[in-house]
DNA sequence: AGTGTTATTGCAACCGATCTCAGCAACCGA
DNA sequence: TCGGTTGCTGAGATCGGTTGCAATAACACT
């Protein structure tokens, strides 16, 4: 591969580099004759643009940074995954950050796709978004937060109707009978979990019943503690809402080696539709959020808001996932 | 941010930019009072190197491309995990690249990469590595294979070893009184799979029982297919070993829904020891593989090529995790 | 025919580094 | 004292594109 730059094309098909360059990035400043002749002539040696290049000069490059706290939760893969596919349907190229929670990481992250001239930037958020951190950083650069952010709108987000999601699942444990319902939190301490949790009090009030909470951590083990916790009560609730599948997995799997059986003996519902739920010993039943759309979306806002500086606060909605981990009460 | 180039710190610093450039990348070619006042006075202005202008130059990049076939999968995703954290403790960024199993996807992704120029590239292939399309992209760059390669050494490798690791399952279920031991295959059609298979056979005819392959398939369903044998067999297995985590999870689950309960109905062991086997329900018994070792030896592969040109293979020892998927056999 | 547009293309500076070469000062041994 | 090293720094070309500006050609209109 003889070193493929623009110049060769350019000496190949017989124009000057500026032509060249015109012809795959302003289509219409070329005519149509010359444009066909030089892209003929680039294919033919199999050329391609430098990205790197293109970025140095243009100042913005077509890698985009996403943002997670552990891509090991099936939550953030799914995300990742659907936002790789809408990443590159539109030409770009992500870029895995893994912060594991570390602040000063995702200030490193910043910083070097900053550097790299990334249009923007995707954050799904371990804890709730400093926007000030945003900003120092964001600089120019365009972030899109997956999560709700507090008291500044000037940064676009897209969530799921957290307060829905949980009335969801709680009409529906309703529906089989239940009335003592408990609650295990668990993901990181984000608006989003703030969200649910607060939903779930007030929601429970409202409703005339007294509201569990077995477990209001926010690491993985929180479904284990709500488990054990609910196996020292003496009057235990007859239903369990988990924050999010993975806590309902784990506080499933801790109830079952304790003997207790779901939904035989407690109902278990999730929140987050992970494709790995239907898997589950139950399968799960859980409050779908639209991963895909939020990915999709995520990378439209962004888009949008480079455009035309529009700033825009999408709020999804999420929807029951009946599978097998809940069942009617019975006494 | 007034743009922070190198000729503006060469300026504040009072020396010429490849006195600059020389101070950061090639410390001992600079009289070290001044590299200390450079290095002092770029701090001061908060200036960081562009990543873009230096591979422009220099031809390689910090970019490292990690192409898998799917995020979802945990095996993936923590495989991801350890290689973004090896990745920027050397100091690389991993681009993610999602292949959905297309070959086409990662052929693009190979061009991509080479524009960026990427120093090398991790593969954790979804189906039998075609070295010959490796080459055809990998062109000066290094790839390497997290599998095992077919006919040819000259692309480093890392894996662990198969046939080892289904012995460990299946000692441990004989020395769990098991004679009747059945197979799940389940992940691409990797040479990893077939060894996985081969192994079984082989080990299962050696010591003179049947072999029983409840289902070969590729995907994610195979778990639900070999339970659903499973249940139709006059006489079946008293143990299942699964070819992976994913599918045991999946052949656990097709078996709670029909009513049978593992360990105590039937014995399930899977491959991979993911994290979250341990919040299965129950908790899964599985042949650990050494993942975040692989991810870091992978780096060290390619960089260790890139250096000597060395290429080596290695083969890392799986492990026994015996949680509660298996229990003795009763009669 | 003369003048004003508009469509195309070439020129050359520029993006932010790296790197080879050359210059210069200090140092060494004879 | 002089040729020969050695250590450090500056010059300037270069990596592969982009883009404002100038030049030319083509076409329209009076």
């Amino acid at each position: 591969m003889p070193d493929l730059s623009i110049d060769v094309v350019a000496k190949a098909a017989g124009v000057h580099r500026s032509t060249v360059s015109r012809a795959f990035s302003r289509p219409e400043a070329v005519k149509s004759e010359t444009r066909e002749h030089i892209l003929r002539v680039a294919e033919g040696l199999g050329y391609t643009m430098s990205p790197l290049a293109q970025a140095l000069r243009r100042k913005t490059s077509n890698i985009i940074p996403l943002i997670v706290p552990d891509i090991t939760n099936p939550f953030f893969a799914e995300l990742a995954k659907t936002m790789t596919q809408a990443a590159d349907e539109r030409g770009y190229q992500l870029m895995l950050c893994v912060t594991n929670g570390d602040p000063a990481k995702s200030d490193g992250y910043f910083t070097a796709m900053q550097a790299m001239y990334a249009p923007f930037g995707i954050v799904a958020p371990s804890t709730k978004v400093d926007t000030e951190a945003l900003k120092r950083f964001a600089f120019g650069h365009k972030v899109v937060v997956i999560d709700r952010v507090e008291g500044d709108d000037s940064v676009p987000t897209v969530t799921v109707d957290s307060r829905k999601g949980i009335m969801l699942a709680l009409d529906h444990l309703h529906s089989l009978g239940h009335t003592s319902i408990g609650y295990v939190s668990g993901i990181a301490g984000t608006h989003t979990a703030q969200d649910r949790m607060d939903a779930y009090l007030e929601l429970t009030a409202q409703s005339g019943s007294r509201p569990v909470v077995l477990d209001s951590g926010s690491d993985l083990d929180a479904g284990t503690r709500g488990a054990e916790h609910f196996l020292e009560m003496d009057n235990p609730p007859t239903a369990i809402i988990a924050a999010n599948d993975m806590v309902a997995f784990a506080v499933i799997s801790a109830l079952g080696r304790s003997g207790l059986r779901v939904p035989d003996d407690v109902s278990v519902i999730g929140f987050d539709g992970l494709a790995l739920g239907a898997r589950f010993n139950p399968p799960l039943t859980t409050v779908r959020q639209p991963i895909a759309d939020m990915g999709h979306i995520a990378i439209e806002l962004a888009e949008k808001q480079n455009g035309d500086g529009s700033v825009d606060h999408i709020v999804l909605e999420p929807e029951l996932l009946v599978r097998g981990s809940t069942s009617e009460l019975r006494k």
